[in-house]
DNA sequence: CGCTAATCGAGACGGTACGTCTCGTCTTACC
DNA sequence: GGTAAGACGAGACGTACCGTCTCGATTAGCG
C-alpha cells in the first residue's frame, strides 16, 4: 500500500527530461554569470522551458544550485594506490580539481553563505552534497584496516566522531587553501597535507 | 610628499561618522536580513545617509561587506594560557564565537562565494581578513619558541609553507565545522582537534 | 440532407448539463470578480468542469460573457400598462433593473468595449443581445397602434428607421444614465424620459 | 500656507515630459492593441521611460487610461451655426468623429466597463471626462436664450434635472448608435435626432 | 461483447504580463 | 563640493492566467 504513485497520478506527467535539462542549465550559467548574475529566467530559457516548469519542482535559487552542484561531487571516487597516505593524497587532488571548475566553487560558497539563515537549506546541503561523500572516509578506512594499515575499529561512537573530525578537516583544509588562499593544491601540497593529518591521527589515537 | 589631503581639498570635507555609521548598519543589516536581502539602500536609510554618499566611498556590496566584516575578526586575541596546545584551543575557541554571530557567518562566505568570480575581490578579502589574522599563527609559535616547546625555525621559505599549512587547516576545520556539518566547536571538539594537529607538525616535522 | 447531428456523431457525446453550468459559474463569476478579474480556469473550477471542456465550446472570455449576459436580457417583457408611455416605462424600470445586477452591468459594457476591435464579436452582440429586444418596440408600437394610439404605418423603410432610432434612443439613455452618471433610474426619471421620446416622436413625425 | 508645491520638495522633481509621452504613448497602444492587449510594460517601452516611472504616477491601466482618454474629449467646442438646433447637430457630429478613434472608442467603453465594480473610477470619469461636457450643454443654452429661441431659467434645480437628462439622452444614443448599433452617424441621423430632442423639450417645457 | 471514437477530469507545458523591488545614476536645493 | 532626498532607466523577481498538450478513464453507437 502506497500513496499514489507518479505513474498512477491523474493529469499529464512531468516532463523528466526538464529536469536534466534545467539542473544542466545551471551548471552552464554559473559559469558564465556567477551565482549571483545567475537568474532563474535565464536558466529557465537556456533548458528550454518556462519559469513556471522550473518553479514547479524548485522553490528557488537556492535549492535549485544545491541539486545542481551535488551531481558533481558524486563524481568523486576513491582511487586504490596502494596505500592509504596515497588514497587520501588521490582524492584530495580530485576534491581540488572540482573545486577548480567555477560552476562548483562559486554554487558551493554561495549556497553555504545563504545556509546560514536557513535551516532548512543548510540541512538539504548536508543531506545532498556533505554526508554523501563521507562514504570516502569509510571506504579509506575500511580498505586500510583490509591492508592491515589500521587496527579495526573498538568503539562506534568514537569511530563516528573520528569519521567527522577528519572529514572537517580535509573538506575544510582544502576549501580554504583553494579558495580562500587561493593557492594551488598539487601533488606536494597535498603530500604534507596528508602527512600532517596520519600522523596527527596516529599519534591521537595511541594516546 | 603626498597627494592633497583630505582637509585641504576644496568643498565641503566627508563625514568622518558616516563611515564608521554605515559599517555599522551594514552589520545591523546582515544580522536581520543576511547577505542576499541586505539592500544598499536600506543600509543607507539605517545609516541616515543618502544613497550617493555611501557610493561615493564603495563600489558596491561587496566591498561594503569585506569592510563591515573585517573589523569583526581584528577582535581575536592570543590568550596566554601555558602551553602551545592551550594557546590554540583558545583562539579555535575565540574564532568559533565570532563564526556563531550572524553578520560574521552570513557575510564572510557569501563575500567569498562572490571572490570565487572576482579575484580583486579575492585579494581584498585575503588583505583584509585573512591575511591579518596570520600574527596569530606566528605569536604562537615565537611564544611556544621562548617556552622551548618549539625549536627556533631553520629555514625561512620551509617556515612560510608550514604557517599557510597551519593557518588553512585551522581555519578550514573550524569554518567546515561550524558552517557545514553545523556542530558545536566546543572545548572537547576543540581539544581532539589541536591534538591532531600538534602531533601530525610534530611528527612530520622531524621526518 | 444536413451535416451529421451531434446525436449521430461516433464518440461519447457533450454533456448537455456542462453547457449551462458554464454559464450559470459565468454569472456568478462576474457577480463575484466582475470582467476583468474573471478568469476561465476559475469559471471551469466553479462549474465542475475542465478547461478543455470549456474550451471545446467557446473559443474565449468574450464569446463565453456574450452568451452568459444574453440570457438576462431575454427576461424583458413588454407589460400592459393601458397607455404607451406607461408601457414604455415599465419598460424602461425593467431594463434599468436587469443593468442594476452586476452580472450584466459589469458584463455588458465589457464585452461592447471589446466588440471595438472584433467585428465578429460586435455582430454577435447585436444578435444576441441587442437586436433581439426590438421586438418590444415592434409590440409596442402594435398594442398602440391597436388602441389607435398611434396610426398604421405608411412606410416600411422610414417605419425601420424609426425603431432604430428610437432603440438607440432609449436604450442609450437609460445606460448612459445607470453606468456612466449613476443616477437612478426611477418611477419620475422614467416619466420625465418617456415624455421626451413620446413627445419628440410625435412632433418629428407630423412634421 | 500651502502643504509644500512640487517645486520646494526635496529630490529630484518628476520628470513632466513624462507625463505627456505617456499618455501620448497610451493612445497609441489604443489605437494598435486595443484595451486588452495593452499593457503598462509596453506603453513605457513606447514612450521611453521606465515601469516604474509609469507606476509612480498612475495606480494601474483604468486610471492611466482614463487620463489618456479625458484629453480627446477636451477638444469638443460648440460651433456657432445660428440655430440651437444646428449647435447641436455640430456637437452631436463632433462627438461621433471622436467615437470614431480607435483609441477613444475602446478606452472610453473599457473604463467605463472597469467603473461598474469600481466607485472611485466612476467618480474619476465623471470628474475627468463627462461633467466636464457638460460646459456644452450650458454654453448652447446660454447662446440659444440670447438668441430668443429659448425662454429664460425659472427654476434652477429643475434646469439642472433637464441638464442631466438632455445629456443623458444625446451622449448615450450617440454612444448606442456609433458603438452597439454601429451605424453610421451622419448628418441625416443628427438631423432626425436633434428634432426629436429639441421637439421633445419643447413639448415636456410647455406641459 | 468488444471496438472505435469523441468526451471527460486533471494537471503539466511554453508563454506573457503583472506589479514590486533593487540596482547604480542623475538631478534638485541646501549647506 | 558634499549632502539628503528622491526620481530615473534598467531589469529580475515570483505569481497568475493564457490556451494547448498529454494523460488515463468514461461513455456512447456500431458491428
Amino acid at each position: 500500500m502506497q500513496s499514489r504513485t507518479a505513474a498512477s497520478r491523474p493529469g499529464r506527467p512531468r516532463s523528466a527530461a526538464a529536469d536534466a535539462a534545467i539542473l544542466a542549465a545551471t551548471r552552464e550559467a554559473l559559469v558564465e554569470l556567477g551565482w549571483s548574475k545567475l537568474t532563474l529566467g535565464d536558466v529557465a530559457t537556456r533548458a528550454g522551458v518556462a519559469k513556471t516548469t522550473l518553479y514547479r519542482r524548485w522553490s528557488g535559487k537556492n535549492e535549485l544550485v544545491v541539486d545542481a552542484v551535488a551531481e558533481l561531487f558524486d563524481e568523486l571516487r576513491l582511487p586504490d594506490r596502494g596505500t592509504l597516505a596515497a588514497d587520501i593524497e588521490g582524492v584530495v587532488l580530485q576534491f581540488a580539481a572540482i573545486l577548480a571548475r567555477p560552476e562548483a566553487r562559486s554554487g558551493l560558497m554561495a549556497v553555504v553563505a545563504e545556509s546560514t539563515r536557513d535551516d532548512a537549506l543548510r540541512d538539504r546541503i548536508r543531506e545532498s552534497i556533505v554526508d554523501r561523500q563521507k562514504r570516502l572516509v569509510l571506504e579509506g578506512r575500511a580498505r586500510a584496516q583490509a591492508r592491515g594499515e589500521l587496527p579495526p575499529e573498538p568503539d562506534a561512537s568514537e569511530s563516528a566522531r573520528t569519521v567527522d573530525l577528519i572529514f572537517d578537516v580535509i573538506a575544510g583544509a582544502v576549501v580554504h587553501r583553494a579558495l580562500v588562499s587561493a593557492e594551488p593544491v598539487d601533488a606536494a601540497w597535498a603530500r604534507g597535507f596528508t602527512a600532517l593529518l596520519l600522523e596527527g591521527l596516529a599519534a591521537a589515537g595511541t594516546a
